[in-house]
DNA sequence: GTTCTAATGCAAATAATTTGCATTAGCTAT
DNA sequence: ATAGCTAATGCAAATTATTTGCATTAGAAC
């Protein structure tokens, strides 16, 4: 657990908890989005004694802190969190064996500004997600 | 209720009943995307004697024959449905009053192909949805 | 250590959606 | 029109994801 996590916690005022460090942790150190779920099975899995409903409040406080983000995928189950670089973040999602992967770049543009002029609209921002199938899944993909 | 909706659901193999086609009728004239809450309370409100879990199931078929197509909007309550104009839509949603506008326009330009052949991945589609503050909201966004 | 408040556990409540099963209503062929 | 077959519906109950109230506990500041 690696010690400015601690750090990050006491900027925003939030007590350093045990679970609320290992929750932001295990969200930084995956190079995926994951689940409350996940979050609270890979916990209980390491005897770190949690509660559901300890895993959401802090997923939802770590989010009002802009510490976390949360995304809804398309006909995935339930919310998904990643660790919030300030970077802002699109996904590729394979179809196949939903596996999601976080791009960088962003196909925008300035398309955000040219809305806004079009529109009037205030932008706060936009969500983009590529859906397909990744090398594996697309041998398969056209079988079953 | 025009009639080509019961030409639509038969060319599907779908049986033209009347919450069904008036579901697909509903859809097809809202300008913005509707939850299965408000297509059955509207169903009530109009003597139509509906069961939610009716509304639901059709549209789910609705959604596998392509007809209708289903949304997630971040942190909504739920789904959103709209109807499936063959041509490929985003949103434009206002965080202040909710309201969703569907743009036509779509600035990913050639990128879905781009990343193809970076990533290896087969792409099937994209959703990209923009949030921000319409005319309206924006003057009281930065109050209450 | 004491004290104060935010964080947690626990159990129960909600909200959104799904499912099993009995009944009914569309379509098809007569 | 009508009989027959199956998909569509109603209803009630089950699931799943998430939230909340309240009593208890554990950080942080002194």
């Amino acid at each position: 657990m690696s010690d400015n996590i601690s750090e990050e916690l006491k900027k925003r005022g939030l007590k350093n908890t045990k679970h609320r460090a290992e929750i932001l942790d295990m969200l930084k150190r995956s190079d995926q989005p994951v689940s409350a779920e996940q979050l609270f099975k890979d916990m209980l899995d390491r005897n770190i004694n949690v509660n559901f409903s300890t895993v959401y409040r802090t997923l939802d406080t770590l989010c009002e802190k802009d510490l976390v983000s949360k995304l809804t995928i398309e006909s995935e189950g339930g919310a998904l969190y990643e660790f919030n670089s300030t970077m802002h973040k699109h996904h590729l999602i394979c179809l196949g064996c939903r596996k999601i992967i976080s791009l960088d770049y962003c196909p925008l543009g300035n398309y955000e500004q040219t809305l806004a002029e079009k529109t009037d609209y205030l932008i706060a921002g936009h969500k983009l997600d590529i859906y397909g199938y990744c090398p594996e899944c697309r041998k398969t993909a056209h079988e079953g």
